[in-house]
DNA sequence: TGATTTTTGCAACTATGTTGCTTTTTTGTA
DNA sequence: TACAAAAAAGCAACATAGTTGCAAAAATCA
């Protein structure tokens, strides 16, 4: 039952790299896992700590970039110059993104989450402006920040 | 009547400071006078090439920190790793900030523009979560670039 | 004007991100 | 399974970005 389960475990890590046509790295493996594991968004620097010193930074910025490429991660904008990276829920391929949810950035503790509530604002911009995409950043205090302050 | 013009402008600069109790030094009028003249939004690295030499790098990092605070500019999120600032409209101040206003980024020009068109997006978020603040940011082409598109 | 307060510039440092090139690993095929 | 081709990782060197402490310079106010 556990070996059944590590195997399902493992195959959910590497199916979406066979999905993307992307060769499995133990970097790829690695970066692709802690995402799953988390549920915050994770930034470079996040990574360079959770991953240890087992792979060279260059490895982290280029598997990024990859699985941003292929539609496996997408990137939050956000003023703290670190741009937050997470997995894509829907369909995302090559060259594709298409997110419709709110990202919640906590400021008490700083992290950044995928709220999977979809949201169109009613955008009236001025005339010549051509919306093409919508990012909706939120920031308060998060379910477990709120629990937190409640009981204290 | 160029004088006085030259008067209310260098007043118009000045203003913003005194207002805010802050003393009227060079790099401070500067900067000012950089994000007045401006339509987009500007990054650190905007005001280091647009001032020249004439300031070092430092002091562009505390003045901006320091507008920042004393509710002269905002900060723009973005996913490049390059906040970008824009002089506050509404009636912000020190510890304050206050903004309802669209940000538009254009991925022709890659500008960023503060659009002054309200936004309060539904937001349907799940329990526990509380919203303190709301960021839009709206990708597409803007005004000007879509106007040379139409001519081409 | 001159004392006091504030800001600037500089130096030294840390952190972040990029590029070219070589070695290692992965993959697909024989 | 062994091998060749392709892809990725590691390394070095570099460029850019951001921080801190401190001394010199400038701004403010009496
Ligand atoms: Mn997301
Ligand atoms: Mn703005
Ligand atoms: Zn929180
Ligand atoms: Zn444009």
């Amino acid at each position: 039952m556990a070996v059944r389960k590590q195997i399902e475990s493992t195959a959910r890590v590497l199916d979406p790299l066979k999905q993307k046509g992307l060769s499995v790295t133990g970097s790829r493996r690695k970066i692709l896992q802690l995402f799953m594991q988390q549920k915050g968004a994770l930034s470079h620097g996040d990574i360079e700590k959770k991953a240890g010193v087992t792979f060279d930074r260059v490895t982290i910025y280029r598997t990024l970039q990859t699985f941003l490429d292929k539609g496996i991660i997408h990137a939050i904008p956000t003023a703290d110059n670190a741009v937050r990276y997470a997995l894509c829920q829907d369909e995302c391929g090559p060259g594709h993104h298409d997110h419709q949810h709110i990202h919640f950035i906590c400021s008490r503790c700083k992290q950044i989450f995928c709220l999977d509530h979809f949201v169109t604002p009613d955008l009236h911009l001025p005339k010549g402006y051509q919306a093409k995409d919508v990012d909706v950043l939120v920031k308060g205090v998060c379910k477990e920040c709120s629990a937190i302050a409640k009981r204290a």
